[in-house]
DNA sequence: ACCCAGGCATTGG
DNA sequence: CCAATGCATGGG
């Protein structure tokens, strides 16, 4: 088992127990990440080889630094250069919030709830894909039993390495999710309609990775409509994939319950608002309506809204 | 026993 | 073009 050190300098303000804690906010773990005593863990899967990335944070929120810990057989200088990439794309570390907290200091409520949360970035998925096959995962369930659900299909069907007695999974690959028939698929507690939206989106994934992965190269309405052309696949699970895959900043994943419900809460005492209000309220946040969602998903979450 | 929860595709008007 | 409906699971 090799090992290499190397580190990262996020864009400021960056605080990391937050950030990499957004994921794992239920009990430390989040099936493919963990933190735990403010060391974030995530096993990577490069082109097949398995990297663990052990990462903490030795800065502060105005200077920060963080040392990520890499382990895995044949690790070489290449490899833990692309893998120390990867780390700072997960960590959204690269993310410039200080614009948004300026159009966020307009409204009381913004400005309280980025002044509490302030250093939270947006982390992201590894790939397209995994963001993709979670979306849909979690399209139109509650969150804890999508949380069941996604913990299975990762757990039984991820890549996996044992490293100091402790399992580590990735996130399952296209080509392992395409050979599967939809009734195994049936077994980790999808629909028949998810199944087969999942199991398409694998197919699609391995025969055509440019379809799936090159949406990082195009705008976000083209994003949109690409995307929504597969099967499963409508404009909140492309919004949430231009947040969570692709880091755009001004996505905004209109249909979510959640988000009219906290903007309702917010800014209009529980008047309930529909997607259209939510759409014409939101424009003061945009090009930042990614970060403005988020906050506001965490503000919610906390139980501060 | 119900009802609902961070949607989508299909169908019927 | 828009509204209604089925889908599956787990928690309240």
């Amino acid at each position: 088992m090799d090992r290499i050190a190397r580190t990262i300098t996020p864009v400021a303000p960056f605080d990391f127990e937050l950030t990499a804690g957004y994921l794992t906010y239920f009990q430390g773990r989040y099936a493919t990440d963990s933190l735990v005593d403010g060391v974030y863990r995530r096993l990577l899967d490069m082109d097949g080889q398995l990297v663990l990335a052990s990462v903490s944070s030795v800065g502060s929120l105005e200077a920060p630094e963080l040392i990520v810990e890499l382990q895995g057989e044949g690790l070489t200088p290449a490899v833990a250069e692309v893998a120390t990439n990867k780390v700072a794309w997960l960590l959204g570390s690269e993310q410039k919030l200080e614009p948004f907290y300026v159009l966020a200091q307009s409204d009381p409520a913004m400005a309280a709830i980025t002044q509490r949360f302030h250093g939270l970035h947006m982390p992201h998925t590894d790939s397209v894909f995994e963001a993709l096959v979670l979306a849909i995962l979690g399209q139109q369930i509650a969150t804890n039993v999508a949380r069941i659900i996604r913990t299975l299909l990762i757990e039984t069907y991820g890549p996996r390495r044992t490293i100091d007695g402790e399992i580590y999974y990735a996130f399952p690959r296209p080509e392992t999710l395409a050979a599967l028939r939809v009734e195994d698929l049936r077994g980790m507690k999808l629909s028949q309609r998810k199944a087969e939206y999942v199991h398409g989106i694998a197919y699609t994934a391995l025969d055509d990775p440019e379809f799936i992965e090159g949406l990082h190269s195009l705008e976000d309405e083209a994003v949109v409509r690409k995307i929504t052309s597969l099967r499963g696949v409508g404009n909140w699970t492309a919004q949430w994939l231009l947040i969570r895959a692709l880091g755009r900043p001004d996505a905004l994943p209109l249909g979510d319950l959640a988000l009219r419900r906290v903007v309702s809460r917010l800014y209009f005492q529980d008047e309930p608002q529909n997607d259209a209000q939510v759409e014409e309220f939101c424009r003061r946040w945009s090009p930042y309506r990614t970060y403005a969602t988020t906050y506001m998903f965490t503000a919610m979450r906390t139980g501060m809204a």
